[in-house]
DNA sequence: CTTTCAGCCTGGGCGC
DNA sequence: TGCGCCCAGGCTGAAA
């Protein structure tokens, strides 16, 4: 379930693969993708591949007087993006994803055939999103990116006060905060010491700063460790992540607290699970 | 304004 | 071996 540090390392590993790539063509092979509209990039050259909240952002330069294009790719929780660069034989290509299941023939949505290579996006589920824009797609302009310096205690602490909702659900809210999802909320939430339950307005003004510092240290490390992996996400060329190891409290239930030994609970918010350790979390 | 909830999808895991 | 059932979960939009 990709969510900011995933994204975040798609984007990095694509922009230094598919950079200054020429589009040979398009095939579009889900008709729910609007293949059409995608015609018109064939001839423009990658320019930049970038992370904006949990898309994919891919902007195009076209040759002579025609005008840049974007794509953005939300990935939802299937979607991926691979890079197979010709010179890799065929086979090797498919072996590097062929113990994946998800990532078979069958749930190839779309390719981009590059110079040098395909991009290719395979979604078994179908909760993916491409889309082509002829301005840049910006996100939610309201939504703070969690890792920009635009994200301070303070801000936090002026967009917390007076929400009355519970503090997890309102981290994964994506026009609040751009980027995190379940995993990394539980996870933050668990760093911070704070009980997933709070309402976002009862925090006080060190709680703030301790959700705040979390934030960032929890994004940073699993940007660091390529993120998490376990049935569904791997990076552009086709590995895994490795911040699974280092959960705390993701999928933890029953399994002892790493800080006081106390078994870690599951609960639902919002038809999602929260996990959290009731005896470190107040 | 808030919160809730169905729907979108399909592979995988489970019970029988 | 295989069938039916349910779950996963980000996000939207409708309903309460």
């Amino acid at each position: 379930m990709p969510e900011l540090p995933e994204v975040e390392t798609v984007a990095r590993q694509l922009a230094q693969l598919i950079s200054g790539r020429k589009v040979k063509g398009i095939t579009v092979r889900d008709e729910k993708l609007r293949g059409p509209e995608f015609v018109q990039l064939t001839g423009y050259t990658v320019k930049t591949v970038e992370r904006v909240g949990k898309r994919v952002v891919l902007s195009f330069t076209g040759s002579g007087e025609k005008p840049p294009l974007w794509v953005s790719v939300h990935l939802r929780m299937t979607g991926r993006l691979i890079w197979c660069p010709d010179d890799a034989p065929e086979r090797s290509c498919e072996d590097m994803y062929a113990h994946r299941r998800a990532v078979t023939e069958k749930s190839l949505r779309l390719t981009f055939a590059l110079s040098g290579g395909e991009l290719r996006f395979h979604d078994a589920r179908r909760f993916g999103m491409v889309l082509l824009h002829e301005t840049p797609p910006a996100g939610d302009q309201a939504a703070l990116e969690p890792l920009s310096d635009a994200f301070t205690a303070a801000r936090l602490a002026e967009l917390l006060s007076g929400a009355r909702g519970e503090i997890k659900p309102w981290l994964m809210r994506q026009d609040k905060l751009a980027g995190i999802g379940n995993i990394y909320a539980s996870e933050i939430l668990f760093d911070a010491g704070i009980d997933p339950r709070r309402s976002g307005g009862s925090l006080d003004a060190a709680e703030v700063r301790r959700v705040h510092r979390s934030t960032v240290k929890i994004l940073r490390l699993a940007i660091k460790y390529c993120g998490t992996t376990f049935s569904d996400f791997q990076d552009a060329g086709g590995k895994q992540g490795k911040f699974q190891k280092l959960l705390k409290v993701y999928k933890k239930e029953g399994s002892p607290c790493p800080t006081c030994g106390g078994a870690i609970e599951r609960i639902v918010q919002q038809q999602r699970s929260t996990f959290y350790c009731s005896a470190c979390q107040h």
